[in-house]
DNA sequence: CAGCATCCAATTAGATACTG
DNA sequence: CAGTATCTAATTGGATGCTG
């Protein structure tokens, strides 16, 4: 017996209200995927990629930030790091199964974004305009 | 000509690579909208809600913070806010047609997280114990 | 090459008190 | 009821220098 919501799987219904409970496992997981960073790179590593290029193709990114990021999507299972028996050493980066299952809902977030980046845009200038638009 | 990407929709070519650019339009929306009371709310106000019951169906979530998402969230045209002509004041939050359409994409990544949680979890506790599972 | 360590600036979040 | 204001604590992020 549950309602018909889309999210809140995992939500606990109290009385007849769906109530987002603070031990909900979905909570960690989220903030810790749903990260810019974390999509961006797990766009990336389409194919394995070493953490220099990695650099270069998230632009802006810092080798600190992308450090972290990587260390996160691998204790969560989403990322494998193998080193390379190179000269210099040379680390590649790679998706898990489960990561490549993640590349799917990833890839409607992200297309939904680009779809309505602009729709998104003229509410914020309307908005930062006088508040709330007409639409 | 573009490979087969499924994130990147708005990222650059460049010599064949695919490299997300710091003026990607899709970054600040996926900072904005992907956080992880963002996508409760949402999933809250699948009908109107009042304030105080926002903040009683997302547990742990404070009055600031809450107060700070739903604006943000109506300045980037997801919900709507109503003030109703009650005696004590009542305001009333709703998803905009474009808050609505953001529901099937988010519905996707949050059944995904309920899916994988026990996998995730899994991941850590190798990970924290002694690094890198073999899985 | 692929980081880690450190320091510091900035952003964010919690707690608390007050208001139309 | 639905916030705003304020202060402070904690987290995050950039910059820089160093290393196996």
């Amino acid at each position: 017996m549950r309602d018909t919501y889309l999210l809140g799987e995992a939500a606990n219904v109290t009385g007849g209200q769906v109530v987002f409970r603070s031990e909900c496992p979905s909570r960690p997981i989220l903030d810790q995927i749903a990260d810019k960073w974390s999509m961006m790179i797990m766009a990336v590593l389409e194919r394995p990629t070493r953490f220099n290029e990695l650099m270069r193709r998230l632009e802006g990114v810092t080798q600190r930030v992308l450090t972290q990021s990587l260390r996160r999507l691998e204790r969560n299972g989403m990322i494998r790091r193998t080193v390379l028996p190179t000269s210099p050493v040379g680390v590649e980066y790679s998706l898990t199964p489960l990561g490549e299952s993640l590349r799917e809902p990833f890839g409607h977030l992200y297309a939904w974004t680009v779809e309505h980046s602009a729709q998104i845009q003229q509410a914020q200038q309307a908005y930062d305009h006088g508040t709330t638009p007409t639409a």
